[in-house]
DNA sequence: TTGTATGCGTTATCAC
DNA sequence: GTGATAACGCATACAA
């Protein structure tokens, strides 16, 4: 930190008061002062190049301005535009974000949870919840304001900002089967993620409502939402007797896996398999077969995550939504064909 | 904010008084009490669950522990991994980041860093530096600490963590060379960014050393690291008489550009025109032809930066490393072929 | 070894 | 309308 102009400076310069400075700086005080107060104040501090000090103001206030934002880890494609969204948002409200990385360990999410508390954060954007995080009780009991976003939590209370799952999953099953896909298997996220049960139960649903039995070991669980399990997953559906002619994924990551195990096998994509994501991560018109997937709207879900967190930091007593829903979009490309003949 | 455990409530609970409780919660300065009192302290700040207030503490001490990280947008996927090398060190040493995008404008720059300097940071990794700018000579006045990372400025006084330019793109020139191209176009980087001039420069050095003579007309100014300016750019070469067999690009984003510019005029990449890129973006092992490239180390640098930096916070008396140059690796991949017979 | 007093820069609550 | 004063939570120079 650096020595920097002060409400004394100013004081000692104008010959005013520094309660006063203070007050003819504040746009909601301003008016109990004087028209030529305020000007010869507010001239001051432009030319001292007066800029508050956030760290008294928030001691003495006990709002700082500052947000916390949880991330799982911002190497992770999905989550750049959360953040920008987010930031996009908070920076005009005049208040700046830490983010910290959990890389999806509960530990971690405590840890940091702690260092943004110690920090003074006036609230948190969480983007790497849990189904059930145990620790919740404690922070909703401490009433620090929490979104969470692109993911959501078991319970109520807490805000969330998600996608709408189902939609995108009922699309992605719909252009398979309208494709001619009857042998569709799935590989599932992880379930102590809503993002991983929901996308489950919505292609369990879709299933049905096609009137498809889909047998139970066409569904395979990855452990993470990465490329590796993705890759594994897939190993796992190609190799049984009755191999399925599409695989819905979770997210594209699941399916750059799946598509990568399918060339390896020595087959290819979409002329044997047919292949679908989740997202519409950044790079994907980038690569070949182009990935059919759900579009979702990253910077959309962070902004709204930011307006909803500032809404419950600028008007606490008003009504919390429960639950945002946002529209996505399917995005058709060349990783889905129709099935060949048996 | 909210309402947490004070060093008061600790000396009220054990029965000392609060500067001794400060005290035995310092290890500086621990050692200067009693072992029963050190421990009743720790233990009774432990049952609280005290936490330091650190705003109160950065308000006293003018220091924070809080660092500003200046990149020009982390959904470029340059970023997120120099930003986790950042925060890998800063995270074990007690500090977090404020990160703050500027788009690359520079009067977002100039207001970002007030922003930072509000928050009272006790220094800053600027990732988003362009040569020359004017308003660094400020900073340097105010002793803000700073470290660039990927980018220097052109002026000493200020420590930067670059990659080793000249080397990367020396060995991309090599690989063309050996190939067999004689006719190599080079696609420049911004002008105002020490990693566009200097990758020209050691362009035009690996042409002389081959004693290859490129006409001017072989290189083509992009305005921006972007796909779109690689586009341009390189339509601008195809479109030559003497048409370029190789295009060696200052970043990936460029190749990727030309890349998709050479196949829209119906020709082929490596066959007809081979491309290399620089910096191995992370999803490139994805893309079809695979790009050769130059690898660097992107969480190195942010982890080197980190160091750097914690090191003048810590130790302000010592000598400041002027430029540390990271080594780089090229990456072949399938983008460049021999050029064919004419 | 421990307690007392003071101030960091700001804002809020009093007076006048 | 403006000034004086206290307090936010912590760290430290000085006393005891």
């Amino acid at each position: 930190m650096v020595r920097a102009v002060t409400l004394k400076d100013i004081a000692r310069e104008t010959g005013v008061h520094v309660s006063t400075v203070s007050r003819a700086l504040d746009p909601r005080a301003r008016d109990s002062l004087t028209d030529e107060v305020v000007a010869r104040v507010t001239e001051t501090a432009q030319r001292l190049g007066y800029r508050p000090n956030r760290l008294a103001a928030g001691l003495r206030t006990k709002r700082t301005k500052t947000v916390g934002l949880i991330i799982p880890d911002i190497t992770n494609p999905l989550f750049p535009p959360i953040v920008r969204g987010v930031e996009s948002v908070l920076e005009p409200a005049g208040y700046v974000s830490i983010i910290v990385n959990t890389d999806g360990r509960r530990d971690r999410e405590r840890f940091q949870m702690q260092v943004l508390m110690e920090r003074g954060v006036d609230g948190v954007v969480h983007a790497a919840v849990e189904r059930d995080d145990p620790y919740f009780d404690d922070i909703r009991q401490q009433s620090l304001p929490i979104v969470t976003v692109n993911r959501a939590l078991d319970f109520d209370g807490v805000p969330g900002i998600v996608n709408d799952e189902a939609a995108g999953i009922t699309a992605m099953f719909r252009l398979l089967h309208d494709a001619g896909h009857r042998r569709i298997a799935h590989i599932a996220g992880p379930q102590q993620l809503s993002t991983g049960v929901e996308r489950l139960e919505a292609f369990r649903a879709a299933a049905r409502d096609y009137g498809l039995d889909v047998p139970e070991y066409y569904i395979s669980r990855s452990e993470m939402f990465v490329f590796e399990e993705g890759y594994r997953c897939a190993e796992q559906l190609l190799s049984l007797a009755k191999r399925p002619t599409a695989i819905l994924a979770a997210n594209d990551r699941l399916a750059l896996g799946a598509m990568r195990a399918i060339d390896d096998q020595g087959l290819s994509c979409p002329e044997d398999v047919s292949v679908t994501g989740f997202n519409d991560s950044d790079y994907l018109e980038l690569i070949k077969p182009g990935l059919t997937t759900v579009r979702v709207d990253k910077t959309g879900v962070g902004q709204r995550a930011a307006e909803t967190l500032i809404a419950m930091l600028e008007n606490p007593e008003a009504e919390r939504p429960k639950r945002i829903v946002m529209p996505i979009e399917a995005v058709t490309r060349e990783s889905v064909a129709p099935p060949k003949a048996d």
